[in-house]
DNA sequence: CAATAGCTGACGAACGGTCGTCAGGAGGGA
DNA sequence: TCCCTCCTGACGACCGTTCGTCAGCTATTG
């Protein structure tokens, strides 16, 4: 199906170049494809935009269900710390997730709240999610003497600060500077302070 | 003179909208000018784009050398903790902030260079000169048994994350998370795991 | 089986609109 | 007088979008 094929290409050069940034002729051009065939598939640029978010919003929500429920029973310092070098992973050959923070950063002026209503979402349903892996982490003396929720944002904050590095450092450094956060982090949950 | 007041509307719209979402027309509307007229000061988009980069860029590096050397003597805590309240405050109603996120998060392609030059300049400025004060801390027992070069890029990360909040968070999920993120810092690098 | 009718996806041409750009002129201060 | 600033008018290029068309497939029909 050739709606997949557009969707895919305007996934990549949206996550590269913005909206404003890419025009239909280059999403065409990308599948060998007149722009005008676009309109055979979507009513309009928008139309196009969305259901690329849309789509990028299901799989990027079910893809974390199924991660947590899978990892979610193995000791809570291997599960976060897995969980972080896989945004690394993830980030390199994967759109969805450039595209994903390109348009949560900085969306479209006109199609802001559409996009702001995908990411509260998301964000709520992940927060919800971490929190409760948290607060079983003290019930089991995993970590001590922290609220569940100050540990949870704070973790939240890390994940926020790797793909800072992500978009504009390098690979290495997103690495070094993870490590460097992380021991900061883990000392600090898990201390008695 | 009108081509401040040019760059002044121009900062603001490219740090609200970006270099594709800024036209020069809303630029020259913006205080009372054609667009054209535009002309008469930058020889094109680009060239405007890159004197707005410029003056931030100098700006902003000449800001963070002067607020280092003015609180460099403060107790490790308070300092820290009062540079990371200073980019919630600033990037309230200081477009230069807004603006040095966005390009250096987005740059537009055909300028990826340009951008990313200033911006390692300045972070590179920036991390040598916070690196330094770690050092002095580890030195005056301020925090222990941690080495400043990890202290350093974990704080490091801790402003990108307040960064990232607030671009697309509002000031008081930002507060909340920072204080969380703060917390969590300061007991893992103070502690004697 | 073959003939026919309808549907679909892709495309050339062209629309109105906006973009960045430039030449040229009006106005005013030194 | 000569600059400098700002304006106007016009330009080609490209934007998103629409229209009409045409080839190829599918289904129906005799």
């Amino acid at each position: 199906m050739s709606s997949q094929l557009i969707k895919e290409a305007a996934l990549k050069l949206f996550a590269e170049n913005g909206y404003e940034g890419t025009s239909l002729a280059q999403i065409g051009e990308e599948i060998g494809m007149k722009k005008q065939s676009i309109y055979s598939h979507f009513t309009s640029k928008d139309d196009l935009f969305l259901a690329v978010l849309e789509d990028a919003f299901v799989v990027e929500q079910q893809h974390k269900q199924d991660y947590l429920k899978q990892h979610l029973d193995e000791p809570l310092h291997d599960f976060l710390i897995k969980t972080l070098y896989r945004y690394i992973e993830r980030f390199q050959d994967d759109n969805r997730l450039k595209f994903w923070l390109r348009v949560s950063f900085f969306p479209p002026a006109h199609l802001y709240e559409e996009v702001m209503n995908y990411l509260y979402r998301y964000i709520d349903q992940v927060d919800s999610l971490y929190l409760k892996r948290f607060q079983r982490a003290i019930e089991l003396n995993e970590i001590k003497k922290i609220e569940a929720d100050t540990a949870n944002m704070a973790f939240s904050a890390l994940i926020d600060s790797i793909c800072v590095e992500l978009v504009y450092g390098g690979t290495e450094r997103s690495e070094k500077k993870l490590q460097a956060a992380w021991q900061v982090y883990w000392a600090g949950i898990s201390s008695v302070s």
